[in-house]
RNA sequence: GACCCCAUCGUCUAGCCUGGUCCAGGACAAGAGCUUUUCAAGCUCUCGACACGGGUUCAAAUCCCGUUGGGGUCACCA
């Protein structure tokens, strides 16, 4: 039985590169039907803090991974000692003292060739007598990494571990630890790392790394997840739009690319914009109420939930990121809209007093107000007036919304209700 | 610096294992146009890559070697 396993430290946010191993690991999981175990490796008890554990456990639920097992390292201290001990039992490892009289245990490393089989790049070759021995227990008595990484993923049982390239060079010197315990090596696969736009580590002056910074900015689960699969793998017959469910079917861990990626934004806007599309309304009304109180343009307790579902049936399918939705259509929300000053200047320098005038008295004698009929008075002013439909309907459109761009017009009206829509239109009619 | 990894359009990739069907295909971005209503949506088109040098071979993006370039690791952090 295939047993995986993520790693994460709690000494920061779950970042996207995290995300992506995570993904990968529980990806394979499913696919090989074993088991996915999370670790919290929370051996540094002055850097790992309880609120990155809540916030990682979250993070990676709202990605849609469930685990089978949860384990954390601090609890698994007496786990180290023993085999520590063990070790120096067997003389392979020695005690070091240090000034102040406290013991650390050391491991000796043999001068050896290490050859380790990866799954995504093949043979990698080491020679450990460029490794120096290695501290299995600091002199605090807590575990290092590579100590409690060994005796865990042995002692857990994992089969495949998948984890990010800049573990390769740690590998030599956790095989060394394998053998020296008497556990049987695991199957090693090393994902390319995720870099920034400057080529170098993805950090935060290259943009957001956290997973919940993308949630909050408004980007699809779904969406995320079809990107970091992206990023160094593909289905091979030009499909870009995978479900994750699908990708569990499809996945192959050999297909995985051996080279350092970059992470754009711009494909990541443009996937989650190809999700907003055919998301659920109802499910996008859900995330935007608290965003929407916090602007106080509803209360939740108190609106209409039906209106705003056809707000968002407006605008879902241009929206590249769901909290767009928030600047976009203010205008709905707003007593009065907030206008773009280039805008104006564009389309309402000149006085169109009587047009507006005409176009709202036409709004106003519509005793069946659809937008077929809101159109088909706009369509008959402007024939009668004998100006081009466009003449007036950039003008309208800013008065209305503020904006130059939005949804269709006639839509936009008939969501905006006779009444506003009236009133804004006077306001520019001297 | 030492060790390790990597190398196809600006970016993500297909092709590479099993050499010929590739003067290299797709997507994002960019540019142009269309959409008698905008664009940040949609449609169409354009631009654009096998890092370099040697081999092997009738034939190389594909195999081998080297160079260059990029990245990673060298903690009693994980």
């Amino acid at each position: 039985m295939v047993r995986v396993r993520f790693a994460p430290s709690p000494t920061g946010n779950l970042h996207i590169g995290g995300g992506r191993t995570a993904l990968f690991n529980w990806l394979f999981a499913q696919s090989q039907k074993g088991k996915f175990i999370l670790r919290i490796e929370d051996t540094d008890k002055e850097r790992s803090k309880k609120e990155f554990v809540d916030e990682i456990l979250y993070s990676l639920k709202w990605l849609g991974f469930n685990w089978d097992e949860l384990y954390y390292q601090s609890e698994r201290f007496d786990r180290y000692r023993m085999h520590a001990d063990k070790l120096l039992k067997s003389g392979l490892a020695y005690i070091e003292k240090s000034p102040e009289g406290k013991e650390a245990i050391i491991y000796k490393v043999p001068a050896q060739k290490i050859i380790v089989n990866d799954l995504i790049r093949g043979q990698i070759e080491f020679d450990s007598s460029l490794i120096k021995d290695q501290v299995l227990i600091k002199s605090d008595g807590t575990p290092t990494y590579n100590f409690a990484c060994v005796v865990d993923d042995a002692e857990m049982n994992i089969t495949h571990i998948i984890r990010g390239d800049d573990h390769i060079s740690n590998t030599p010197k956790q095989a060394l630890i394998y053998e020296a315990l008497g556990f049987p090596l695991p199957l090693f696969a090393h994902l390319p790392l995720i870099m920034g736009v400057d080529g170098g580590r993805l950090s935060k002056r290259t943009g957001a790394t956290a997973i919940s910074d993308y949630r909050k900015m408004g980007y699809l689960s779904e969406a995320l997840l079809n990107y970091l699969l992206l990023l160094s793998w593909a289905p091979g017959d030009n499909r870009e739009l995978i479900s994750i469910k699908e990708a569990v079917g499809l996945f192959d861990i050999k297909n995985v690319n051996k080279t350092a990626v970059t992470f754009d934004l711009k494909k990541l806007d443009w996937m989650n914009n190809q999700y907003l599309k055919t998301a659920d309304p109802e499910k996008l009304a859900d995330e935007l109420i608290p965003l929407l109180e916090a602007k106080n343009y509803i209360n939740k307790d108190n609106f209409d939930r039906r209106y705003l579902l056809e707000l968002v049936k407006l605008f879902q399918a241009r929206l590249p990121r769901l909290n767009d939705f928030l600047d976009w259509a203010d205008f709905f929300f707003l007593e009065e809209p907030v206008m773009d000053e280039a805008a104006v200047k564009k389309h309402l320098a000149l006085d169109l007093s009587k047009e507006l005038k005409l176009f709202a008295d036409r709004l106003d004698k519509l005793s069946d107000f659809s937008v077929v009929n809101i159109e088909g008075a706009f369509r008959d002013l402007v024939a009668e007036l004998g100006i081009e439909a466009k003449k007036l309907i950039h003008p309208v459109r800013v008065a209305l919304t503020g904006k130059t761009i939005g949804p269709g017009l006639f839509e936009l009206i008939f969501c905006l209700g006779k009444e506003k829509s009236i009133r804004r239109l006077l306001k520019w009619a001297k």
